[in-house]
RNA sequence: GCCGCCUUAGCUCAGCCGGUAGAGCGACGCAUUCGUAAUGCGUAGGUCAGGUGUUCGAGUCACCUAGGCGGCACCA
């Protein structure tokens, strides 16, 4: 006999060997009708697996996140039986679920076509229909190699290879069709239902090493209902319409070309936009504590070799030469620039820590497939700065930044979802104790700041680990902007040293930080999270004035002058056009404030204001519109800092704090 | 870089079995002065990504090159 504890807290005995499917039903037949999975311990197992022991048991319905999980799993496997029926000789290798889907990997000489993935979904429904019995077996390691090499499935016969000698493993066998696999998996194919569909061919390296063989991998998508599945695909259209590309295009925000792949020409709005950005970005550095500096953007050879980027990124780095045959790069990076200015002239450890920053323009040869967007490009400018400290002040600045780098990603509507804690490498400098020390010291300034890391396994840089800002944006997608790493190499390898309190010298540790991580890339999120409907503050144009007659013309022209003379960016639509076709273009271009002007209004000096979004209108005096939506223009840091005392904080710009 | 797909007017896209290029939007012109998401009429605009080949004939078929897209690998 065997006891299972359920979540209520009650027990109840069972024979051994009874199943999930048994313990249902003696529940309710119901239940035993709706159960997907059963949960024993905290370890997911098949329904009809017989039980040996008892524990912590728990039923999972077919909508619970473990079913669906399952489900997709599921799916994957009856994708690779479709394939195999379909297309005799494709391999199988592996076929996990992913978020929202599958995929699975084939080997396969002759390349899959759209057209076959139309069928391939085909027969995968005929299986479902079919209700092919899902059952686990255990073999023995030993004639499981040889079985699938027998069959021909090399790859499945490596993977086993891979495991312990002696060690048992399961076979779930779905009709006359069986894969390597550790489950668990739904009763039937019929349980997986038709809420799947096949999305993209996509190619994929053998265990994700690029000098293995190339498999070919199909993705799909598959939920627990048709409507689950209806609204992903309504949830991927939206996000498509958000894309930076189209938006950018649409805006006439910036565009690319074959001549400069992964450059960007930055137009007139775009650029409007990214002033913005790095003119609040400067402002908050500014504030904290930051010195900005600038570096060259091209040095000797020599330099980069001292740096050690030479020998590590030389392939990936923009490489001239000039005519007495020196070879130069273009910057990669800023943090050997910043080294040199630290270790121009003496510093003390009265200068720590000294917060360098700059917004430095960067050059990457990155690989062609890799580029996309503003997203990834190969000119790109980092919001980037080093911190120089002691090691005791570590954790302070640390616990400071991640301050900085929240309140900032904050003020551009992105959440943070998690800081994620990257780890040592596989491939790594420094002992291990050096490790132990460096992510001690991260994660205790992470808590420090009040935040618990979620641990990025083997993800850190090779010299040291880091922090990462993973944000949510206004869908629920997930971007990672933001990051503080704790470097101690760098400063030896260029021999960066302070002078103590005891009149020796040390070496400095530098933390190499940025909030936006590339202005590029950060505008591309910015776009995608607001979907080109900007806040006004970050509003390329904030106000169109618009005329409904030519009598209008004159005030209209008054009022925007007016407007821009209180730092507002406003355009005139004067155009001989239906006041109706000027609304619809300029909410389209998404223009947060279109200002109405029709005779009316010129009569009596007033704007209709309607804002993006609402057909409402406001009509009040030019003068306290121009008060109203100036004191609304203001970035998020100035009218936190504004607050009651705008007028004279307007005055005392540009005076300097000193001390 | 690797695998697959794609490339037709400024943009979005039609174009059958190979027979000689089309729409909407936009632009431009004219008329219209019209109160909150498209006024009407007209005009211009294309070496069908580039190249080679097959063919009497290629936007359409084959091959090569470039770029784009989706993944993979990479991301100091």
């Amino acid at each position: 006999m065997i006891d299972l504890i359920f979540p209520d807290g009650s027990k109840r005995q069972y024979e051994t060997g009874v199943t999930g499917r048994d313990v249902a039903a003696s529940i309710a037949p119901s239940l035993a009708k709706r159960a997907a999975l059963i949960k024993l311990d905290g370890a997911l197992l098949d329904l009809d697996r017989p039980l040996e022991a008892g524990g912590a048991f728990e039923i999972l319905m077919r909508d619970s996140p473990e079913a669906l999980e399952t489900l997709r799993h599921d799916a994957s496997h009856i994708m690779a039986e479709a394939v195999q029926e379909l297309f005799p000789g494709a391999q199988v290798t592996i076929g996990p679920s992913i978020d929202d889907g599958f995929y699975y990997d084939f080997a396969r000489d002759e390349p899959f076509s759209l057209d076959d993935l139309a069928k391939i979904e085909q027969r995968m429904k005929e299986i479902v229909d079919r209700d092919e019995p899902i059952t686990r077996e255990v073999w023995k390691r030993d004639e499981a190699i040889e079985h699938f090499k027998s069959i021909g499935e090399a790859y499945k016969a490596e993977i086993i290879e891979g495991f312990p000698a002696g060690e048992e493993i399961s076979v779930y066998r779905q009709g006359a069709w069986k894969d390597l696999c550790r489950g668990p998996h739904l009763p039937s194919t019929k349980a997986v239902g038709k809420a799947f569909k096949l999305t993209k061919l996509a190619g994929a390296y053998w265990r994700g090493d690029h000098r293995n063989a190339q498999l070919q991998r199909i993705y799909g998508t598959a939920w627990a209902s048709e409507a689950d599945l209806e609204a992903y695909l309504t949830r991927l259209e939206e996000a498509e319409k958000r894309d930076h590309r189209r938006i950018g295009r649409a805006m006439d925000l910036f565009h690319m070309q074959e001549e400069g792949r992964g450059m960007v020409f930055w137009h007139e709005k775009g650029l409007t936009l990214w002033r913005v950005v790095e003119d609040y970005m400067r402002r908050r550095l500014d504030a904290a504590g930051y010195a900005e500096v600038r570096t060259p953007q091209v040095l000797d050879r020599v330099f980069w070799e001292k740096s050690g980027h030479w020998e590590k990124y030389r392939p990936n780095m923009f490489v001239c030469e000039t005519e007495e045959g020196e070879e130069l790069s273009l910057k990669p990076m800023n943090c050997p620039g910043h080294v040199q200015i630290f270790k121009f002239g003496q510093k003390s450890y009265r200068d720590l820590p000294l917060r360098m920053s700059e917004f430095g323009a960067c050059h990457r040869y990155e690989p062609s497939g890799a580029l996309h967007g503003l997203m990834r490009v190969r000119a790109f400018t980092q919001d980037d700065a080093h911190i120089f400290c002691r090691e005791d002040q570590i954790e302070e600045e640390t616990a400071r930044f991640i301050q900085l780098a929240d309140s900032v990603h904050a003020d551009f509507g992105l959440t943070r979802d998690h800081i994620a804690l990257a780890t040592r490498p596989a491939v790594r400098a420094g002992s291990d104790e050096f490790w132990d020390k460096a992510e001690a010291q991260m994660l205790a300034a992470a808590r420090r700041a009040g935040v618990e890391p979620v641990i990025a396994e083997g993800d850190g840089a090779f010299y040291a680990p880091k922090l990462d800002w993973v944000l949510k944006d206004s869908i629920g997608r997930t971007w990672t902007c933001g990051t503080i790493q704790l470097d101690y190499v760098l400063p030896e390898r260029l021999e960066a040293e302070y002078v103590g309190e005891d009149g020796q010298k040390h070496r400095p540790v530098m933390l190499h930080r940025a909030i936006c991580g590339s202005l590029e890339r950060f505008i591309g999120v910015l776009i995608e999270n607001y979907a080109g409907a900007f806040p006004l503050w970050l509003a390329p144009v904030q106000v169109v004035v618009a005329t409904i007659t030519s009598d209008a013309d004159d005030f209209a022209k008054q009022a925007a002058r007016t407007l821009a003379a209180r730092g507002l960016r406003v355009e005139t639509d004067l155009r001989n056009e239906k006041i109706n076709y000027k609304v619809r273009e300029h909410s389209l271009a998404k223009v947060p404030v279109i200002a109405v002007i029709g005779r009316r209004e010129a009569e009596t000096g007033q704007l209709a204001l309607r804002r993006l979004g609402s057909d409402r209108q406001e009509v009040i005096s030019l003068e306290a519109a121009a008060n109203m939506l100036a004191l609304e223009a203001d970035a998020p840091d100035v009218a936190r800092e504004g607050q009651g005392a705008r007028s004279s904080a307007e005055t005392s710009a540009g005076v300097m704090e000193s001390g």
